[in-house]
DNA sequence: CTGTTAGCGCGTTCAG
DNA sequence: CTGAACGCGCTAACAG
């Protein structure tokens, strides 16, 4: 039912093969036959049927974006940089390129392995021109090697990867031929920038922290861990791994786990100057739970979060946190995945993270 | 080089159709040879080829959501929304169920007609199968026919259509068959939500209001500006159109919109006592602005909000709004759009809005 | 219940 | 520069 490339074919008096020949530009084709064979797509307005081309050409026009949740602001950040990128102009007003353009497919896993690889699958399914993978890498169980055998096959089947915010795949690194330079990784520094925003806390004179980490088995929770943790260390403040622990609380990178985890590190122990969170959403969450426990933020204590998140700066107080620059992060991503930029050395790019110091930090009461 | 149907029926020593037929499901099959198929399948590690099935099938496993930018969580919201329910289990530990589930191709519009057009062209070459198209509509200009005709064909040739937050377009009702039934809206009551706000600020004494609208093009700022000005009306306050627009700041849908509008209306009229804004992201602009100024909130200047998107719990202060259920709205929007929920009355569902009183709007000054 | 035969719509040889 | 022929990988009739 649909106009095909032969009608357009017929209506031009050509064959379908020039049709083909003028759409996709990549061979002469007279001038005139051009015209004709443009006048007769336009009167019927056909549009080319993309499965067949995929089908044909062995091409796609797909490209798979992994994600926690849209709707999380970290995630959506990351791939609206993403989609931007690789849209090739179709974002544009100025009209359709030739096609260089692909087309984001966002798949939510709500950081479930499982969800990670039956999404990886229908990608694979779409033979994707590209997947890139955001936020953290579930470690620990058999997870890992799993998508690293699906990654390995994307990449030989020749799906570009990119792994965002993310920390590189091991057994990815010597893949056989060109397989292995398709693997990228933009990773984020989260261990230095945690690092820093304890130090920060530890120079205004805290001695009691509190941590309100994200789910365990995440690399960006650990990563971010120890980085707080390499703070307290340098400062002397180790203590015992069971102290350590006691002014740690997991949770998700929610703000209802930050409110609980907050009422949890309180209780565990009430002299606490400081609590840094797993990330901003998080934060809110402590904040909010600190406030209606009476508390001022900052001057009874301070609480530190992550990403800086564009809300942050409108919290009350306004959050000192770690900026992850994440549209750049997800813009660099893109052009990898889409081939317009070349591979960083080695396949690795970590962004820097800068510590912004806002209202939410001060130093403790001098009766702490 | 990648493993094909072909491969896995001659390693189960059986013919194509019948490894076809036990993938599929939608024949019958002896137990023993679907073993056996099965068996190679797992064996080959072998994955449908999408584009070959679609091309034979005439089916598609995309659909469209049209967004203007993901990384506003109004938008966010609604895309994670929809993909879930799309999704059909891919994002469930279970496993991949039967093929029922569909792909989210999202895509950034930026709130341009024209890449609205792009995208629409772009998903019909991939003869998606639905396609969702959130957020207000661009009135005033050819552009609206324009979508309607792309959307008409598209409905034509089976793709369901679903406005989500966008009124309905007229020129879709009468189209000819089943097609008038594949277009579907879930539309907000922006106009009745953005009354009630006004409302509720008359209520508390407010006189002298102002307001930060979005483009002056958009269907909802339309409509916002609309239910504002009848609750005006309805005590009495109307005034001049020219009053009414000295009183009225056109903007973008964003903070720093918000903070210019702020500084200006205040310009104008510095006796205001109260601002509402055109979304919960403008007024974070605007309360930025006024605070500058030294105004505190709400004893010398109430705001207010709309969307009550998840940070304007934690705002400072918290923020008067009005909710809409985006969440509710997206699901629905992809149930709709994925045909597992019958179409409305009409094809027309309005979600309601929410009146949220929160702390960033209180009683004028006495003096003022 | 299973194999055989045709296309789905397009890109791409290979001749002319 | 253009047309004819073939095949991409799969589903859907049609027989058996």
């Amino acid at each position: 039912m649909a106009v095909t490339l032969a009608d357009v074919a017929a209506r031009a008096g050509v064959s379908a093969a020039t049709v083909s020949r003028v759409l996709n530009g990549n061979y002469p084709v007279a001038g005139s036959t051009r015209e004709r064979v443009l006048r007769a797509v336009d009167d019927l307005d056909y549009v080319v049927n993309g499965h067949a081309r995929a089908l044909a050409a062995a091409t796609s026009d797909l490209v798979g974006v992994l994600v926690n949740d849209v709707a999380d602001p970290f995630f959506g950040l990351i791939a609206s940089a993403v989609q931007g990128e690789i849209s090739g102009g179709a974002d544009q007003p100025s009209g359709l390129p030739a096609g260089a353009g692909k087309l984001a497919v966002v798949c939510n896993t709500g950081g479930s392995p499982e969800a990670e690889l039956n999404y990886l699958t229908l990608l694979e399914r779409q033979r994707a021109a590209g997947v890139v993978l955001t936020g953290g890498a579930v470690e620990g169980t058999g997870h890992s090697t799993a998508v690293a055998g699906r990654l390995a096959r994307l990449a030989a089947s020749g799906t570009r990867i990119v792994l965002c915010g993310r920390p590189p795949v091991p057994e990815l690194a010597d893949l056989p031929g060109a397989a292995a330079d398709s693997v990228m990784t933009v990773a984020f520094d989260n261990r230095g920038g945690a690092q820093r925003l304890t130090e920060h806390l530890l120079a205004l004179g805290h001695r009691t922290i509190g941590y309100v980490a994200g789910p365990a088995e995440r690399s960006t929770t650990r990563h971010r861990l120890e980085g707080h943790r390499a703070a307290l260390a340098e400062a002397g403040l180790a203590g015992s791994p069971a102290e350590l622990d006691r002014l740690t609380v997991h949770g998700y990178y929610d703000r209802s786990s930050g409110y609980d985890a907050a009422l949890e590190l309180l209780r565990r122990e009430p002299g606490l100057t400081a609590v840094v969170a797993a990330n901003d959403t998080v934060a809110l969450g402590v904040c909010a739970a600190l406030r209606e426990r009476g508390l001022r933020i900052p001057e009874d204590i301070s609480v530190a979060g992550f990403d800086d998140l564009p809300f942050s700066v409108d919290a009350a107080p306004a959050l000192t946190t770690v900026r992850i620059p994440l549209q750049e992060a997800g813009a660099r991503a893109g052009r990898l995945v889409m081939g317009r930029q070349a591979p960083p050395p080695g396949g690795l790019a970590t962004v820097r993270t800068e510590l912004m110091v806002r209202a939410s930090t001060a130093a403790p009461r001098k009766g702490a």
